[in-house]
DNA sequence: CGTTGTTTTGAGATGAGTCAAGAACTGTGG
DNA sequence: CCACAGTTCTTGACTCATCTCAAAACAACG
């Protein structure tokens, strides 16, 4: 008989400790406890919802590897995408018995892990760590969505996308998927565009202008910063929203 | 020695009560552990801040009275309003040990209580009921927030505002807070630039399409909704992100 | 009744959208 | 290994929603 805790387990939550011990250092009890905890994994292609519009849902959704994105579905057939995840990500958890307002699908070939709400009140209940690593790590998603926010009201085309570019790098080298300043980044022009609310045309036209300038490079479904304090002033970006830290003015990237 | 239980204080939490009841029917004794819970009330002058971006808080704080609003101060002196807080709202509790990532602040004279995080710890392990209607609550606020990230990323100047007006009259009249169609909203035209990412000039020029077309009257700080279906629907609006029923396709406003 | 903040109007500038078409990939089957 | 179909990316020309600047009308308030 197996043990429930194979080597594959184990790969499979690393994005989701590396996150959660980021906001509350976590010991190998909790770890441990947190892969029991997630019951199924399957697999996505690109282009499949794992949650959807108007759905009830009795588990959180862990994104394990892969990428993906929430998003609303919009009356001309256009959609919005509210939030990008990366792994490590979770879907919230305040939907109980409520009808979800969003779908969340993969962006790019991924995985994806089920915590039922009982194992998760469990977790919560017996490993406090990891209860006050969830909170933190939901009010950091709450920060994303309010910086997001600024970036489509306030921000020009050049600073949504280099801010867009920023925030990823943070989120995915916290969970240790960057290499130097470059990170796989497997999404469409078309995808960028309904995050940042720019057509494709400008979502090209802008692109250009970044590597024109130097301050990014993208190749192969890889972005790779190229000047990362040039891009962060251009976008006006200050991640201190992505830390635990209580540092009042964190330095750029 | 007096009861804490003054007539005051029931009146104070009537919109915090009548919020969550909406979303979980409460009795008696949690009303009154709410009432409780809550220990002091200050009063605020418009453009005072009650949560101030870069803090760490050890409260949660609830708009009793009045109208306020979540904002991010920008580097060029601007601000991005957030999220509007009508009575009955209240601020995240997922930044414990956390540097805030916003500021919260009056836009009206307004009262704003407190309640420290032992007694929401305690109300919620004692009350059940509470803790899901908190939960729930926090969970319409995220909705509110991905449908504010449609607004600016997706709808035109008339649509935003239509539906800021669509948004506000729902959750004023789930707290009592409407008469007929028409409700306070004191605040400026530059305010309301503010959260619609929208210059002064244009919103004036907007609201005055929106009173041409017949949908909405404004005087004196208080809005009506002269017809709601029209007005609902040139804001592509849908309620039911603002809901606890499960309807997939709720009604218009 | 002046001062200050808010609303309204006008005119010109511009960032981003739309439409349309061609070029460069990607993968697939012969 | 090539040909073909289907995406995705790129370019150009034109349109338009919204911004900016600037000033006037109005309101509130001591």
């Amino acid at each position: 008989m197996m043990h429930p805790e194979t080597n594959d387990d184990w790969s499979r939550i690393r994005p989701l400790v590396a996150r959660l011990n980021s906001y509350v250092p976590l010991n190998n009890d909790d770890v441990v406890a947190i892969a029991r905890a997630v019951t199924s994994v399957r697999d996505l292609q690109p282009g499949m919802a794992f949650v959807k519009q108007g759905e009830q849902t009795n588990a959180v959704h862990i994104l394990m590897s892969g990428f993906g994105c929430r998003y609303k579905s919009l009356t001309d057939g256009q959609r919005q995408i509210t939030a990008h995840m990366v792994p490590g990500d979770m879907s919230g958890f305040g939907f109980m018995s409520m009808a979800i307002d969003h779908s969340a699908a993969a962006l790019a070939p991924s995985s994806v892990g089920l915590m039922p709400l009982p194992n998760l009140v469990a977790l919560c209940e017996r490993h406090t760590r990891v209860a006050r690593a969830l909170l933190h790590a939901s009010a950091v998603d709450e920060a994303i969505g309010r910086e997001w926010l600024i970036n489509l009201g306030h921000r020009t085309a050049i600073q949504r996308m280099a801010h867009l570019f920023c925030e990823l790098f943070v989120r995915l080298r916290t969970v240790g998927l960057t290499e130097q300043n470059t990170y796989k980044l497997p999404i469409t022009q078309a995808e960028l565009g309904e995050a940042l609310g720019l057509s494709t045309v400008h979502v090209n036209r802008t692109l250009q202008e970044l590597r024109r300038n130097g301050q990014i490079s993208v190749k192969a479904g890889s972005v790779t910063l190229l000047q990362p304090a040039s891009l962060a002033a251009t976008a006006m970006f200050n991640g201190s929203y992505l830390r635990s830290d209580t540092a009042p003015v964190a330095t750029a990237v």
